[in-house]
DNA sequence: TTGAAAGCGCTAACAG
DNA sequence: CTGTTAGCGCTTTCAA
């Protein structure tokens, strides 16, 4: 109970009269390869309890070259998903008996290289990686270092990477939207408001242009043809977001039928300008998040949300990094969160 | 741009025809004290950035007895608080050029405990702990080992922490509930509906006995008492709190004037009836949580939120740890977030 | 202005 | 079955 100063296997090695190697093993599961005597194993290892020792890892690492260290590097930790990844990740990395090393680098590719480079200094056993602004760089870093790492969420060419079916997951979610459409309204025809928009994202990357092939992909399916004005890929800023579906609404004299709302910023945006409206109007209109939020569940509107599996993704990531020499692009389907049905018509 | 294999300073030292000790000095900083001649500090360091050479960082910590390591210990990553308490402190760390390391220990106390020792091992210099669910215990570990440690949002007695100022922001968030009740209707007088109530928490812990207190004192100085019914500290699980809400509303006959759920389960549970009820009923409704989260902005009920500093509380922890020794408990004022008024009356 | 040498605490041959 | 020895890569006296 008392500890008090900082112990050595040597200290532990001098009160039982024997070598500190022979601790060293005892207390580092080696012993039984070592064919030490178990009666020995065990008072080395009571008398350790005892004094309150425990290993400098510092020195283990150094000597064996490893650290029992495992490196997460993340855009942000006030994300939902990314604070989802961060809780999975730690299970895994303590069910492998390795310690999680969770670092934000706040989307500034000089600032994933440098941390990159901080970590490999502590001899980090392997390094994960998610939504990476700049994963090439990263990429190549760790391999001159041969350090095993794998990409999550943003894949990069060349390296393991585990991502999220967004394309089956948008397909997906537009099929629930169109599901919950209001009854046809001929009024509307012609009008643009009898069509569903999809809101955000980034045509250039990978994930958003997956998501809109799914989207275009269920509309085509149940509509005939998807209007290029359906996809409004104005990015992820919130301000921009924010301009846009007031246009949108402007431009369509009302709500449309239906909409995606291509990521987290771009809901949030749409539910502040939808609190604004009269909830008459939300009567007859379908929505749809490319991402998860608990909250959505609690508006008095129906939501339907798609949310990324963190534990799979975390848990193949690991796998690929057991398979060495692997570049492969694993795909993870998403969860689809069904609003459960519209309780409360808006006439009460 | 191919620094294939791992770089020693014995490497550099030979390549440049000098000693290892030199090429330690010029890289870590220490060669002006040395009287190292400032052209062959140069010569090391542009060496050393073109063979991509980085420190061995537990070589040197084993060394120096420390590591660049801050430990922070919290329950959970999906917890708005708790990531935003993340992401503060990563940038502290980093802006103390010290590498931060966040494991989430799941609320248990063995977890935590050695969770703690791991830490211990990888000799860190600093231990930040958040909400612990055992705080005497960890501090008596870290006591022993000597290693400077701090408390957050959970005070530990005899070890410096720093908490929000739970009573002043009850009594605030309480006065803001009060100022938005619907005018008074004489119908609703000794129902109970007239009165405001706080659901959740443990009165047995600091903060919600801190948060009762200026609950009770906000609703005595306005209403000149505060009856024993209108707290119901009934804990943090969602289902008795979701009980509750319902045994509330059954015996009151309908929403009470004003609701301050006392925690964000609560409050999620609060909305997750309220989502059931026709929104007539909540025209006269006034909410208030002690806690924050975004979505509550997007509701079309206005509510009132009371947000914990984190900055400050980690700004605050770090300025403890300067000043060794310290046995403090400060206290951080919380923010308080008004929610806007209501802009659209149930008739719409 | 610099180099040599010792050693942080541990592990892993290699001898016994 | 166990002890001795030789480092892991770095910092830090102490001498020169």
């Amino acid at each position: 109970m008392k500890p008090t100063q900082k112990h050595t296997i040597h200290d532990i090695a001098m009160r039982i009269g024997t070598s500190a190697s022979t601790v060293s093993a005892a207390l580092n599961g080696t012993w039984k390869a070592r064919r030490i005597k178990e009666e020995t194993a065990q008072r080395i290892i009571a008398l350790a309890r005892e004094m309150g020792y425990s290993v400098n890892l510092q020195a283990r690492g150094l000597r064996t070259a490893r650290s029992g260290l495992v490196g997460l590097i993340l855009p942000e930790h006030s994300n939902r998903f990314f604070s989802d990844l961060s809780q999975s990740f730690t299970v895994e990395a303590r069910a492998r008996s390795q310690c999680p090393v969770i670092i934000a680098t706040a989307r500034k590719p000089e600032e994933e290289l440098s941390t990159v480079r901080d970590l490999m200094g502590y001899s980090i056993d392997a390094l994960f990686v998610a939504g990476a602004a700049d994963p090439s760089q990263i990429s190549d870093i760790c391999r001159a270092a041969q350090l095993p790492h794998v990409f999550i969420d943003q894949p990069c060419p060349g390296a393991p990477s585990v991502i999220t079916d967004n394309e089956t997951g948008a397909r997906q979610l537009t099929e629930a939207i169109i599901d919950t459409l209001a009854p046809h309204s001929p009024a509307l025809e012609g009008t643009g408001r009898e069509k569903v928009y999809l809101l955000g994202g980034d045509a250039r990357l990978h994930a958003s242009s997956r998501r809109i092939a799914g989207f275009q992909s269920a509309i085509t399916a149940h509509f005939g043809k998807c209007d290029a004005d359906q996809v409004i890929a104005c990015g992820y800023e919130p301000e921009v977001a924010q301009t846009e579906i007031q246009a949108l609404y402007a431009r369509l004299g009302g709500l449309p039928a239906g909409l995606f709302a291509n990521s987290i910023n771009v809901f949030e945006e749409v539910l502040r300008f939808l609190s604004q409206r009269p909830e008459i109007e939300l009567g007859a209109f379908s929505l749809g998040c490319f991402d998860y939020e608990p909250y959505g569940a609690l508006l008095r509107l129906p939501v339907h949300m798609v949310r990324q599996r963190h534990l799979e993704l975390v848990r193949t990531a690991w796998e690929l990094l057991d398979k060495p020499g692997s570049t492969d692009l694993v795909t993870v389907p998403p969860e689809l969160c069904l609003a459960r049905p519209r309780r409360l018509p808006p006439e009460g």
